[in-house]
DNA sequence: CAGAGCATGTAAAGTGTTACATGATTTA
DNA sequence: TAAATCATGTAACACTTTACATGCTCTG
């Protein structure tokens, strides 16, 4: 498995994805950035990030720098030339780009469907104004970034608007 | 941690879900409809089918019934009483429901911005394509669909087409 | 009757989570 | 200087994938 002709796996293009935004940086700051997420997903765990970190160090696609003076073992990550290259490659994936994914809202909702009429209709009520909620919190944390930090925030906020307008279709009928 | 309090992971609910959609079915049924979905992130292997459901048939979420007359060992389950509330309370989750899940595109999206003008030209318009492909297709299918099975259809729809609908808003700029 | 598909299941390998362990550095 | 945070890492456990193994049933 462990050679470059292998493909990434979500995590690990995630990973280095991490390291390209945040520029040299220690696997905490890594792990600290999945932490912050708001994927359930993954928890950025050190049990997770730091073989991670390792695996894509064996392969050459980081490299490893140690901060001199602190006194922690502190360590810098960066992309090498060949983990550019292969980020890049999993960036493009079409085929996977274009995948749902793992959505809890769609695994869940047609259970929805088959709820007692007022239990649905009361569930249906509090999904609507949990999204609204977070699509409040979306727009606020939106207006205070820019560049590729917001496109990530706008793709979440156009996923919970995805959902409010089906959901708002579905109360209807 | 196998005791009827805790909750259930997402793959277990999705596999009560599926127990629920299909009615009393086959573990093998239950594989092939996981390997039929869209979603890349499971692939229904036996694997990982049959020891969860196993583990259901252990928390008395699910019961198991042989079929007669079959010499290959088919068995037939059906969720229980236990096990449809459970998967009740699993799916009306909002914390859960409203999380953004692991998208592929969100995931890959930043990278696309750092690529150079003409490559990233050239991999929008691929996207575009391939979002437009598999909204057509999704749109064939739905019409050949009602109720349940329409419901993830016309979600993932919605999901495709805030896709392209960000993107074109990319690309304008 | 041969081949495709149905049907069940296990073993090894890889990976993520939880919990634990250690110690340095910064901040109040 | 005490507490919070930074920082690294491992071990046990659980779960998923891949690959393998077995045999039945239907269809051409």
């Amino acid at each position: 498995m462990n050679n470059s002709t292998d493909s990434l796996t979500e995590f690990e293009g995630s990973v280095l994805a991490v390291v390209r935004r945040l520029g040299d940086c220690t696997p905490y700051q890594v792990r600290r950035a999945f932490e912050e997420s708001p994927s359930r997903e993954w928890s950025g765990s050190s049990g997770a990030v730091y073989p991670a970190i390792k695996r894509l160090l064996g392969r050459g696609f980081l490299a490893e720098e140690r901060s001199a003076g602190d006194k922690r073992g502190t360590k810098k990550v960066s992309l090498t030339k060949t983990g550019s290259t292969v980020l890049v490659g999993w960036a493009v994936d079409i085929g996977m780009a274009i995948s749902p994914g793992l959505d809890p809202f769609r695994a869940r909702s047609p259970e929805w469907q088959v709820l007692s009429a007022p239990r649905r209709k009361a569930h249906m009520k509090k999904l609507e104004r949990a999204l609204n909620e977070r699509i409040a919190e979306l727009r606020a944390a939106s207006r205070g970034e820019n560049g590729e930090a917001q496109t990530m925030l706008e793709l979440d906020l156009a996923l919970q608007q995805s959902r409010l307008n089906w959901l708002r279709k579905q109360t209807k009928n």
